[in-house]
Parts: structure tokens; sequence; C-alpha cells
RNA sequence: CGGGAUGUAGCUCAGCUUGGUAGAGCGCUGCGUUUGGGACGCAGAAGUCGCAGGUUCGAAUCCUGUCAUCCCGACCA
């Protein structure tokens, strides 16, 4: 990726023009190098949007336009006519109306490093909101946290077979330290089971000392191909929970009790409905027994991996040497679990609240829950006070709340521009409503002019007003989504159909399965499709794709 | 890693075929008028044309190499 000095930084040009070795370095990166941002709602003159949507019909737009194609790059043509036009994004195409909420709301940046994200206040204000929901319930579950190494040893990575082939394409290394070739190669944590492993050997003696219950803040780094904002990424921010347990039930108890507070996260928090569920052998974590997962449905059909938990058995507690004396006297390996969620979630959340004008964050996720947007006109000396009497008003009561007092733009662009960054409720002051002595609130989980997008509301009643209506609008986002999910999931006994629909990329395809690898790579080639996960028992005696005799319930779906 | 495309102002792009003083719209800065769903006028700032070689009196433009990014595939606990 080039560089890509952040817009509408003050004063950024010109430190790069006063700085004339910071400017060679950039040039050498290449300064425009990168994706196009495409805008969300704004219209660009006539002429331009007709020559560009004519441009895009295909190989006779030479004709149409009397222009050379040679100089254009469909990529960017597409973007531009989707947004231009106004064409529904999110069925047209998700890609690009995802790329363009993320980087429109100022969610995200892109870094002067490969696959690399910078996350922009915005953005890490919802990624706050979710460390603070997840924090709180690991907490209520009895976990600490605490911090490890960035940097693996090679000699230690490698010990749990079955981990580091897993692993082996992704991982990132450091070979030189400062002027000095180091004697053995770092690995750039890919994933801290080693490296906690390592040191739960040392802290686990005896039974007494267990549980284990860790959790990390951490990001790690997969040299990941292809990137995208926060679904995929080479350096992501997650959490990570490690523990170990005495016995194998203890062990499998908490991955349950995990993967539950996962889905709790994601419905109530996030609003995002999700499917839990096993993940089949070949999808399952690198050296773990069981991988189970929480699944959610983006709205082009293809399902994406929200959380995972895993029953590492005694696989790491052999490799890293995690015994302890039980209470028999005897010396037992260790049964350990991770469990982790990262940013991705906030893909998730993006993908399915967002509209054509841009974002709609759920309530209890918004770093902004409410703006106050006056409409000066006139003499607004009174306008102004009242403005700044409901912000203190907002704050007092607790809420997340900002007003949007700039000079230099009118309401009109504040709204959309709000609207785009998904902020769940929008209060209007004007002389109108002041004299009214009511304060004009707009949902943004409505359509403009849709029943009930505006309401007047009593000044002096607003502020224990708001809390309602967020609460209205968090269930209104989830139930629209959980409609989504359950119109798109589809149960099927017949084999055609079955290939028909994942082919179409229709939703969640929940047929009875074998559990067979080799069946679910003969549906991978024939649809380009896997199992999303399982759960017991299967609904009918065979297996949909393969007919053999069927052992789970399998989601099957396009995945990201 | 394979196939395709693109690098010119903060953004989107024109200019390149046919070499000759660097362009537009949006954004940005200042002033004024405005402001209930993306306001308007005037003035202004801003780019060693991705990078390195080469050809030439002269290169954004022609040639070679290189780097980066995007799209499609492969890969992806």
């Amino acid at each position: 990726m080039g560089f890509r000095p952040a817009p509408g930084a003050r004063g950024r040009s010109r430190e790069r023009h006063a700085d004339p070795a910071r400017r060679r370095e950039l040039g050498q990166r290449g300064r425009r190098g990168r994706a196009a941002v495409p805008r969300l709602g704004r219209r660009r003159p006539r002429a331009v949007r007709v020559r560009r949507a004519a441009a895009r019909r295909g190989p006779s737009r030479r004709h149409v336009t009397g222009r050379s194609p040679t100089c254009a790059n469909p990529g960017r043509l597409a973007v531009m006519e989707r947004t231009l036009e106004r064409i529904p994004p999110k069925s047209a195409d998700l890609s690009e109306w995802y790329q363009a909420a993320c980087y429109q709301a100022e969610l995200v940046s892109q870094a002067p490093v490969r696959g690399c994200l910078v996350l922009r206040p915005y953005g890490y204000g919802l990624w706050e909101r979710l460390q603070a929901e997840l924090d709180r319930r690991f907490k209520e579950t009895g976990h600490e946290n605490a911090y490890f190494p960035l940097l693996i040893p090679e000699s230690l990575l490698t010990r749990e077979a079955e981990h580091v082939e897993g692993f082996a394409p992704e991982v990132a290394w450091v070979t030189e330290g400062g002027s000095e070739k180091l004697t053995e190669r770092l690995a750039i944590r890919p994933t801290s089971e080693v490296i906690i492993g390592v040191m739960y050997a040392e802290w686990i003696q005896s039974y007494r000392d267990l549980p284990v219950l860790i959790n990390q803040w951490a990001n790690v780094m997969r040299w990941e191909k292809r990137t995208r904002p926060f679904l995929r990424t080479a350096e992501f921010l997650w959490q990570e929970g490690h523990t170990a347990h005495a016995t194998e039930q203890e062990a499998a108890e908490e991955v349950a009790r995990m993967l539950e507070v996962y889905r709790e996260v994601a419905e109530d928090v996030c609003a995002v409905p999700v499917y839990k569920g096993e993940k089949s052998s070949s999808e399952r974590f690198a050296g773990a027994n069981h991988t189970y997962s929480i699944e959610a449905l983006m709205p082009d059909g293809r399902a994406l991996q929200s959380a995972t938990s895993h029953e590492l058995g005694q696989n790491f507690a052999r490799a890293y040497d995690i015994t302890f004396a039980a209470e028999d006297q005897t010396q037992q390996h260790a049964w350990t679990t991770s469990w982790g969620m990262s940013w991705r979630m906030l893909g998730a959340l993006i993908m399915t609240h967002g509209d054509d004008r841009g974002l709609r964050i759920p309530p209890r996720m918004a770093p902004v829950e409410v703006v106050i947007v006056p409409i000066p006109r006139g003499d607004t000396t009174a306008l102004d006070a009242a403005a700044k009497s409901l912000h203190e008003q907002c704050k007092a009561a607790g809420l997340r709340v900002r007003l949007d007092d700039r000079p230099g733009q009118s309401p009109g662009y504040k709204f959309n521009e709000w609207d785009m960054r998904g902020v769940p409720i929008r209060l209007e002051l004007g002389n109108r409503d002041l004299e009214a002595g009511v304060v004009t609130l707009v949902r943004r989980d409505k359509a403009v002019k849709e029943d009930g997008q505006k309401q007047q509301v009593p000044l002096n009643e607003i502020v224990a007003f708001i809390p309602t209506m967020l609460e209205q609008i968090q269930h209104n986002l989830f139930a629209q989504a959980k409609t989504f999910l359950q119109d798109h999931t589809i149960a099927t006994l017949d084999r055609d159909e079955f290939i028909r629909l994942l082919k179409e990329r229709a939703g969640m395809i929940d047929v009875p399965w074998c559990g067979d690898p080799a069946c679910e790579v003969a549906v991978k080639d024939a649809t380009g499709a896997t199992t999303r996960n399982l759960r017991q028992p299967a609904r009918a005696e065979r297996c949909v794709p393969c007919g053999e005799p069927a052992r789970y319930q399998a989601y099957f779906a396009q995945s990201y």
C-alpha cells in the first residue's frame, strides 16, 4: 500500500513540504498507489455521472463517450458509478460499499505498510466499545488480564507440530536486531498459545494452581495475501483468552461458556445474529481437538466467522510441559483452552447494519449515541445557549453525545455526514423548535421520510426519552438482521437443490452431513462453499452431499 | 503465487497517440452573504507527474527496469 496522508489532517501537506527526506522516502513507495476511496452519497455533476455510467457499460464505451477507455481503471469506475447512481450498494456490490463506508466514515485509513490498518479515532471508539463489553464479561466469568511478548523464538514455536504447520505460511519473522543478525529467528506472534503455554508450564505445579484464567488484549500478525479493512488484515487487534484446567470436563465447560459470551456480545451488543456450532475437522484451529465458532451471515450471502473458542485438549500441555501434581498424587498434563474475538466483529457489524447512506451503528456500540445539530437562523444567541444546555443535560445523563456547532457547514451537510457515520439519534434544534418548546429527534435506523423517522419531543422530556429510543433502535436493528438471517437460512434434503443454493450464495444452507473431510472438499470444488459450523444430532439419516450416514446438522456457505 | 489493470494537487480524474512553461472539478485557506436533508460569490494556497536509468537541445508524454496498489483466481486456525 502506498503512503496516504490523512485527508483533512490540517497542516499535513505543509509538513511534507518542509521535510525533503520524508518526501523522498514517501516518493519511493509511491504516493498514490492505493485503493480509490469512493464517496458515499456525494453526487457529482450530471455530465460526469452520465459519462461514467456510459463508460462502465462495456466495450462500446469508446463510441458512447468518444474517449479512449485505456486510461480508466474499470474498478474505480465501478466504484464511482455505484455511489453516484445510488444503486442499492449492498445488493449491487457489497465489497465496494463496505470499503467506501469504512473510509468515508473515518473509521480507518490505509497505512504505508502492506496489509496494515490505521484505526482512526472514530474506529477506535468502536473498538473501545467492543473491548468494554467483552472485558466486563470476562471479569464476570472470573478472568484476569495479562500481557505476553510479541516475539516468539522459533525453537519454541515449532514444538507443537500441527500448530506450526497450520501457521507456517502466515508467520512474519524478525531476523535482525540492530545491525546484528540473530542466531535464532523470532516469530511475530500469529497467536499466543505458544508463549503463554511456556509460561503456564512455569506457573502451574499443583492442582491447587488451577484453573488459570487469563485474557490478553493484543495485536497479532498473519501475513495475509489479500486484505480488507477489519475482515482480513496483516496486523489485527483482538483478545485471546488462555486457560488451563485440571480436567477435560472443566476445559469443555470453559470453552462453551466463552462461546456463549461471544454470542451474547454479537447479538445483544452488536445486534448481529449468529449461529453457534463446532467447526469441521478441516476448519479446526491448528493444534485443537475441538473448535467452536459463532457465524454471522453477511448481506451478500457469505458467512463471517466472528469468534472462536478452542478445546486444546492436552496437546499444548504435552508440547510445553504444562504438568501438575493431582490430588491423587499423580503427575498430569493440564487441559487448556483458548478463545478469541477480533476487530473482525466490527466488520460484521458494519456490513450487517449499513445502508445506502452509510453506517448504522447499534446504540450499545455507538461511540456517539446522540448528535445535536443546531439550525442557526438570524440571531442565534438563544439557540446557542439552548444547544449548549441540551448538550450538558445529555452528558450529565451519561449519554455519549456530541454537539456539532461547526459554523462552516450547513445543517444539511451535517445531517448527511452523521448519517454516514451511523450515529443512532440526531437532535435538531432550531428557532422553530425553541418557540414550540420541543426538539426534533431523528432516528438513523429509519429511512428518510419513513414513518417515525422524525418526531418532536418536548425539551423537558427529551433527556429521559433518549434511552428508551436508543433501546428501540437497538432492538429494531437486531430484528432486521435476525429476519435476514432467518430468511436466508434454508434447510434442504435434496442434493441438487443444495448445490444450486450454494452456487447462488443463497445463505446458510442447513443440511445433514457425514463429517467426512473428503465430502466437504467435494462440495467446495463444486460450489466454493464449506461447512461453517456443525451441531448434533443430524435431522435425517443420510448426508445430503454424499449419501453416507449423517452425523451432524451442518450450515454450509461461502465464507469471507 | 498466476492472470488483468492503474500510478499526475488532499480526493476523483484530464493531459501522453503527435515530446516544447502543470490542468479541471471537489476539498482546503481568507472575507462576505447563507443555514430545517450535501448553500453561494470573490480571492488564495497546494503537484520535482510512483521511483531509477536511457533516448533527446528539451520527457508527465518515447524506451528499459523497478516499486506499489487495485481487480479476478489460488491460499487463508
